[in-house]
DNA sequence: GCATATTAGTTACTTTTGTAACTAACAAGA
DNA sequence: TCTTGTTAGTTACAAAAGTAACTAATATGC
């Protein structure tokens, strides 16, 4: 190559740099006030946001392995921020729900998300703030790739 | 909250997943094929892109902790991918250089990059291109934010 | 020159993550 | 029923990253 590929400017490095800048931010409202580390933050989001869920459907919606997920359930068993129902007619798994703690935590560090996210996106204009979002998703993979995705 | 608050469109977490979507796409031009890290790979590139550098030298351009450069400076060393040269004015501190066989590596994983890159902005517009690079570049801290920093 | 502080880099220890192997429960076919 | 296979979740082990303490060399003030 030596058209001068610069690191500064490439995309996969960019993009790390933003998440890394923006996760470390954001993770004072877990992890210094509650003391979770991210993958709990999301299986707690995943409870709050829509009820009683099993380990493996936690692990499904957020693309998280299970022995992540096993490991943050304990966390927020041990936080008492969830509790478990062995269900009645599968033994081999157990419903997780939010306790009342678990609740209120949830819904304050969605709050505190909120905010967080709204003072990102300020910083831009409404369209280019679309387009952000839209490239990003694109890039995770969560869209429709165009016809020719083998390029 | 309560307004539906919802981690897909949360932008730390979309910047996440994008950043770890590509990243792990990008990493078998690194890690499958040489068998490094991505911290071994920075240091790589910066030794290939700007010569002889000192351990305190590139961790301060790369924004990587010392403690990582030096691990990734002996993983390097012993790939033969770079050597040692002590410093006669500082012999507490020793030039890196890259050796013939990590110079290849660093120009074959350039040019692996620069496809890379092309190949993901190849899926937008160029204005879609140029806007993500904006924010990204802005979020991760690197441009100046505007007056009221403090919102 | 000598005590003190600073800097470069490494090493030790701890935490977190990744991978594989495991246990227990269920399912399905002979 | 009795294998055989699959699924839910945990545990054990290995790799990687973060933090702190350390060694050696240099710099500074007296």
């Amino acid at each position: 190559m030596d058209q001068e590929f610069e690191l500064q400017e490439f995309l996969p490095y960019m993009l790390n740099q933003a998440a890394e800048a923006s996760g470390l931010a954001f993770q004072k409202h877990y992890r210094d006030r509650y003391g979770m580390l991210r993958t709990e933050w999301r299986v707690l989001f995943h409870l709050g946001r829509y009820g009683g869920l099993t380990a493996t459907e936690i692990g499904t919606r957020a693309g998280v392995h299970k022995t992540k997920i096993s490991r943050a359930v304990a966390a927020l068993e041990a936080k008492r921020f969830l509790t478990r129902t062995e269900q009645a007619r599968d033994r081999r798994s157990e419903t997780l729900a939010l306790t009342p703690a678990g609740h209120t935590a949830f819904v304050e560090i969605c709050n505190a998300a909120q905010r967080f996210d709204d003072r990102i996106a300020g910083r831009f204009t409404a369209h280019e703030v679309a387009v952000l979002r839209k490239c990003l998703a694109q890039i995770a993979g969560r869209e429709a790739p165009r016809e020719n995705s083998a390029i």
